[in-house]
DNA sequence: TATTGATCTCAACCTTACTTCAGGTCTCAA
DNA sequence: TTGAGACCTGAAGTAAGGTTGAGATCAATA
């Protein structure tokens, strides 16, 4: 009881504990602190020992990547916090604002290519000039003015 | 006009060519080779020159890719058409509906990640047990019965 | 105390999808 | 025929996101 009671209260985290609380390995924490995501402090032996906010920070993370977002991004982010500190209510709301709207994005992309697709199933011709999937251009002027899909190549 | 010419009614396509006409770097079209997703044969100066099909097979390839598979489950899917052939209308639509499928399983997916996000952008528990972002199983039993949000880990 | 199990560091390796480089050869238009 | 540009091969490099291994030390339990 004593070693988690004293996690509890807010003591330090172990490699381990933090491992098999957040769901990744040791050696992702190593990465992640190698890239400036986490950080963590020395024992008397040398050994890493984390706060407790650590969680957090790797639960962050992990929804991140989960979206798509690189680490590099993600630890871009993280580092424009205050302080570094670890994001609080306010700061999620912002940062994951800011990351659905990614999301939505891509979600959108892969909509509309899935709808091209759903258009050239049947037709198949994969025409260099005519077919839509072979002009992913398309998506970024997709109700624009002039001739698109019939001009030569 | 010879050269077009003679592109025009079938003859063969050098790597230039073929990189010209599908969009992807001659470096690609040796790496499409050497794992067998596209096929050559050669000069009597053993460089590569290419049939007409292949431009189609690159961009059945980079279709593919832009669905977001892997090169090595296109490889797979085009190995098994017989004969090693281009895919023709039929397979064509074959290939494609899988792949439809795949795709809207990954917008599913990101749809329902984006619902969460929602749920939670206000929030900002990011709790181990109750947060939906963080308990992805919830996406492979979204209406099964039983505790799932609040159980202890 | 002794011995596991957990950690330490650093380098090397993995996968995907290619690109780049070096040194040498082809091809083709002038 | 010659020179520019295209092509050849094989090895190495790149980027992301880690994992694995070796050899050594820490920490906690029997």
């Amino acid at each position: 009881m004593s070693k988690i009671a004293a996690a509890d209260i807010g003591k330090a985290l172990t490699p381990g504990e933090v491992a098999r609380r957040s769901g990744v390995a040791v050696s992702a924490l190593h990465f992640y602190e190698k890239k400036g995501l986490i950080h963590s402090y020395r024992s008397s032996g040398n050994q890493r020992r984390y706060s407790r906010d650590v969680l957090r920070r790797v639960a962050v993370i992990k929804v991140a990547q989960r979206i798509g977002i690189p680490l590099a991004e993600i630890g871009r982010a993280l580092a424009e916090l205050p302080d570094g500190r670890t994001p609080n209510a306010h700061d999620w709301k912002r940062l994951s604002a800011h990351w659905r709207h990614d999301l939505n994005e891509r979600i959108q992309s892969l909509t509309q290519l899935r709808d091209q697709l759903d258009g050239c199933i049947g037709c198949g011709c994969l025409s260099i000039n005519a077919c839509r999937l072979r002009n992913p251009l398309d998506e970024l002027s997709e109700d624009g003015p002039g001739p698109r899909l019939l001009e030569p190549d």
